[in-house]
DNA sequence: GCCGTTTTCGGCCCGACTGTTTTCAGTCG
């Protein structure tokens, strides 16, 4: 699939574009056609082999041109001229937070700026105040835009955002001015990663709000405040965001304010061909301007036409083509998690005794959990040895007997060798409750050679679940080199389990991946690989990355009842 | 650069806030 490549040249050309002054509808172009094609199911090398390239919406002659050109060549010659005329050094200026492109051309134009380091060193010597459209101020927020940038290249994990937002809530929610409140945003979306938690608020006083806001006790700087938009900035340098409006525009702005950008342009894009206008204050006749809705988020889907779109299927990735056909799915919903697949105890790498985390299962309202302990090759987790297995299911067969609320599966987390073999034999295998395999040592092997091992492990009798698939951590490690879709074909073909592995920095498979998944007729657990029984909150994300993905509630084995899990896996 | 149930030309989402300005450009979401 090349789709990513064309995605990535076409992204990097408007950047260019953007630097060098180009009209905005332009640069607009090349994103539209770079985000749709990135979330294509085709292969873009097959649509353009097959001169189906103007049937992409946003991709007219000029781009199905250049399509050609990369898929064919692998390269484009437009994207060579602009670097010339633009070095590479520059378009790095455009993350720093406050830096567009028209500043970023000034101080590329003007004083010959061409990296992030040179850019901090010009800051710091006072040499940009006296550039046009610059100045003190201007100087200083480069530099600490520049460290934000150092400190947390820019985005945090989801439950980092996640936590501080929560509390952030339970704090306003004290405000007595404040009628609705909601965290917006991607956030709201649940994204994998956040770049700053957006607040939304309806109040008569907003000015009130605002002081109540910005005295938080964890901000530590105020980078805004106006009587309806307030940032600030919280001491573990996480930039949160507040909107109050009236009443009546709560639900437009909720809207609004959630996103995606993608999903809001797009809706907007439809409601104004059906005579409307929407902004973060209602949705508007478009000739007389006259309101029509915008009190809560479903009035404004329903009056453009569709049913409630929720907030994780927000990305334009296909929600209002399934909205309009009444296609939407069901998604799995937070509280239809029956128990945990993932777990590690003392007998591995976990720091708490099976007992302290099946009390924990049953105190979430669990009705399983199954402890999963490395396999024996896994030396340094402290791997489990065959002797060990046998200690490990007599203590958990009489753990069952003493807490007869919850039932404690006995699993494993078995190790894939670099041949596709496990690390325990068929006979130690068929002991277990369920078979999780997974990929732990030699992350570097060629595509090929990682797609076969990976399907050698799933094709053995006693698996049924395949852990974190891809491997990746985010902003950590790149997911392994394997062939996602024959892994798909595969677990379909095996009766084989993907997991949504919900800890944080892994989220594996993603949302994207899933969906693929779910679309190929494969079906999934959800796993928190917690190492302690305070990481099994770290559930919810991977609901959430489950309901990115489109999921319901039937694709997804937590969800079923504990005889019907018994009865699937055999246990 | 794309697109058309008003349009093949002229729109394309737009409002809030900041900082640098003396009325507005740039950035962000």
């Amino acid at each position: 699939m090349k789709n990513q490549v064309v995605a990535e040249i076409f992204n990097t050309i408007a950047d260019l574009l953007d630097v060098k002054g180009e009209v905005f509808f332009k640069t607009r172009a090349y994103r539209m056609a770079a985000q749709t094609i990135v979330t294509l199911d085709e292969d873009i090398e097959k649509i353009a082999n097959q001169g189906r390239l103007q049937t992409i919406p946003g991709v007219g002659a000029a781009l199905a041109e250049k399509i050609k050109e990369i898929v064919t060549t692998g390269k484009l010659k437009y994207l060579e001229r602009l670097k010339k005329e633009i070095p590479a050094g520059v378009l790095d200026l455009l993350s720093i937070q406050g830096l567009g492109p028209r500043k970023v051309a000034a101080l590329y134009k003007n004083r010959g700026i061409t990296s992030i380091a040179a850019l901090k060193q010009a800051a710091s010597s006072g040499q940009l105040r006296d550039l046009e459209g610059f100045g003190e101020i201007t100087e200083r927020n480069i530099l600490r835009g520049i460290q934000l940038l150092e400190k947390t290249s820019g985005r945090v994990l989801l439950h980092v955002a996640y936590e501080d937002g929560m509390r952030y809530l339970t704090y306003l929610k004290k405000c007595k001015h404040i009628t609705h409140l909601s965290i917006a945003g991607s956030l709201r979306r649940m994204k994998e990663t956040i770049g700053d938690v957006d607040i939304l608020a309806s109040s008569t006083q907003p000015v009130k709000v605002m002081e109540v806001f910005v005295s938080y006790p964890e901000v530590t700087s105020v980078l805004a405040k106006g009587t309806t938009k307030s940032s600030v900035l919280l001491n573990d340098n996480l930039q949160v965001d507040l909107r109050v409006v009236e009443e009546k525009s709560y639900g437009a702005a909720l809207q609004y304010f959630t996103g995606s950008k993608e999903h809001n342009v797009t809706l907007r894009g439809i409601a104004i061909r059906k005579g409307y206008k929407l902004n973060e204050y209602g949705l508007f006749e478009k000739k007389t301007d006259k309101y029509v809705t915008g009190k809560t988020e479903g009035d404004i889907y329903k009056k453009i036409g569709f049913s409630y779109i929720e907030p994780e299927l927000r990305e334009n990735r296909g929600e209002f083509e399934a909205a309009e056909k009444k296609r939407l799915p069901t998604l799995v919903g937070y509280d239809d998690i029956r128990g945990d697949f993932h777990v590690h105890s003392l007998w591995s790498d976990g720091s708490d005794s099976v007992e302290t985390l099946a009390q924990a299962a049953q105190q979430k309202g669990y009705s399983f959990i199954g402890i999963t302990d490395h396999s024996q090759s896994l030396r340094i987790a402290n791997g489990l040895t065959e002797e060990d297995i046998q200690k490990k299911l007599k203590e958990i067969e009489r753990l069952n007997k003493k807490l007869p609320d919850i039932r404690i599966l006995c699993g494993t987390e078995c190790d894939i060798k670099t041949d596709g073999t496990l690390d325990y034999p068929n006979k130690v295998l068929k002991q277990f409750d369920f078979v999780y395999i997974a990929v732990h040592t030699s992350f570097k092997m060629e595509r090929e050679a990682m797609t076969k091992r990976i399907i050698r492990g799933m094709t053995n009798e006693y698996v049924d679940f395949v852990a974190h698939p891809t491997g990746r951590l985010i902003s950590k490690r790149d997911p392994y080199d394997v062939d996602l879709q024959q892994l798909i074909d595969a677990a379909q073909e095996h009766n084989v389990r993907l997991e949504i592995n919900a800890f944080p920095d892994r989220l594996d498979l993603d949302d994207t991946a899933a969906k693929l998944a779910k679309d190929h007729g494969v079906g999934f657990v959800l796993g928190t690989d917690s190492h302690n029984s305070n990481h099994m909150e770290f559930m919810r994300y991977g609901v959430a990355t489950a309901r990115r993905g489109w999921l319901e509630k039937k694709d997804i084995l937590n969800t079923y009842s504990l005889s019907q899990i018994e009865k699937i896996l055999g246990a």
